[in-house]
DNA sequence: GATGAATGAGGCTTCATTCAT
DNA sequence: GATGAATGAAGCCTCATTCAT
């Protein structure tokens, strides 16, 4: 029964089509991405992508998912209970700077998801979001019950902290500071975290 | 004489284009905006958006102009060198607020070009956050020189605080939280970022 | 009474728009050929040329008219009663090169109505061809009579006659021939013409 | 294998579109035609045309190309070297009359980019003539060789006949000379043309 | 299942023409 | 009479999607 392999051809179909997807919707958007560019880069026919998704919107929510999916794995593991409060803030910090860097196709889609206006682009991309808060705020209940911090609203101390991270290295980046330079301020940026926290 | 009529009634109608075009291209984004939509919602025909807008790239960049001066006299205002440091920045975090809140389709459209992948819209959008950048450098040098805090990199600091004060604001919304919820907790960010300051 | 001043004025005016709208029309033909930059290139408003003709059609037509009584003129002067046969057609052939080389645009424009599409342009073409002929078949008939030749249909003959000098003088340049070279060919062509002539 | 029915196919279709293209462009000239109209009248849809033709004016050209090849065949068969040159001469004025009436579409198109002001139809239509007066030359030489007649430059000589064949023809189209008048006048046309060259 | 030829909706833009001043 | 701002019809072309093979 070739099922199985068959089986296997077809999710290693769909992962070169969402690779690929990535790639241009990231170069390009939504809007003018082109079907049949991703097909050919994906080195199947035009109507093969149909196959696989309903539609361009559909090819788009699930290369996001699949954005998701990894980005998550890379901020869980940067928050592993390793270490101390300030080390897992500048792992998280570093962790965000590498998505922005090394998989910046990813990080790109899911910014222009985050802000663009497609209303079911963005919820998708909430999704993501809000689990970034979550398992921060996990984090930051843990640090508190290790008697590192004592805060109230752990919510809202995720927030900030996924706010201050993600954003500096946004900022950073689009005003064009290299990956190297940004990285030198994690520790910096983590203190500055930490301080914040324990006052509020 | 009806020039300075005409010129105000031409004025007057560029600007109710500009109007109705940011609010078509934050519902709906560059490419899906309908520049028909857009002048039947400013009560003009089709072909007169084309009296005074080249095309349709340079009419989204006007807006984009137009936007940027409207924000950034915003943020000037809130940073205007009254009270002390906290409560300017207070004022900084709640004019983003109200920014995000009250002019939402400007704001929609602003973080849309600044994270999308066109790259003319992507540098007009940067240049606001460079003034953003540079208009809070100058607040922190001005509290260096008050004494109310001791810094080397101006630059660095006001990076900081846009970041968190922006993407605060943002994150908050998208998740959903209510404008009088963010504004609550104005104090409390400012106070972060101060701490944060005075630490680094 | 300004009255006949204003109708100089006014005819100056009609003049300008017509010549100005033959380089336009010659240069870019019919549908290309802008109202807006006629209307430029004759120092007047847009809107003004509707005072002059009803529309762009009319316009065309009354150019095409324009051009072609200036023509008429040429070869009416070249076939002036002086002379030989053979020197009347050598000065028709001269009158033909030279209106294909200085009045150019006249001839493009004439040539392009003639052989376009435009049922309307095309009569208006027509009716000067017809008077090429009329007007060579004259010619012939006076030659007739003072015994020069001997012919029988004077108009298939004057057919001939415009036929070989027109499509002879048109057909060298569109084969990128020098002024000066074809001009040198009036001899032999208006002997090959008589010859044919006498002949047939 | 359906490749080979499929190349069928593909070349008919493309043919169709070229045939309803020559009518359309015949009737219209090219800034009226409609790409609409000719794909219906195809019997296709508006998008197939392109996957045919890059553009509209590719599709013009490569209709005229097509126009080129079918009238050069139709010359080339009137001058076989059949016969004397006087019968020669009369073959080709009944193929341009044949041209004229039954390929009236083409000779349309093929005049009209001849002498309209599209410098690509131009130089297109412009090869066509230049292959006209190619073979005419070389049935001159022919003639030379043969002893019928003594001549220096042929091509000269050719282009004569063309002018005087071809315009002839024209012009007594356009004024409104039925084909049957105009075919009786094939042996007076040639042999007026046979007297013009040897005397010259 | 895979393909890609065929489709046609949709939109930006031009420009002849109108008409209020 | 002269003007030119405003208009909107018209058309080329792209591209997501379908479906026969």
């Amino acid at each position: 029964m070739p099922k199985v392999v068959d089986e296997q051809m077809r999710e290693a179909t769909r992962r070169r089509i969402i690779h690929e997807a990535a790639g241009e919707f990231a170069r390009l958007g939504f809007d003018q991405a082109n079907i049949n560019t991703i097909a050919e880069l994906a080195g199947i026919g035009k109507g093969t992508i149909y196959l696989y998704f309903e539609n361009k919107r559909e090819l788009f929510l699930a290369m996001l998912r699949s954005i998701s999916q990894s980005q998550m794995a890379s901020i869980r593991a940067a928050l592993a209970p390793d270490g101390t409060l300030q080390q897992r803030l500048e792992r998280l910090f570093r962790a965000f700077v590498h998505l922005a860097e090394q998989e910046s196709d990813s990080f790109n889609v899911y910014m222009s998801a985050l802000y663009g206006v497609n209303r079911a682009f963005q919820d998708e991309a909430t999704k993501l979001l809000r689990d970034y808060v979550a398992v921060i705020a996990l984090m930051v209940e843990e640090s508190q019950v290790r008697g590192e911090i004592t805060t109230q609203k752990s919510e809202t101390t995720a927030l900030m902290i996924l706010s201050l991270t993600e954003s500096y290295v946004l900022s950073a980046r689009v005003l064009g500071r290299s990956e190297q330079a940004i990285t030198q301020e994690a520790s910096i940026v983590a203190r500055m975290i930490l301080h914040g926290i324990r006052t509020s």
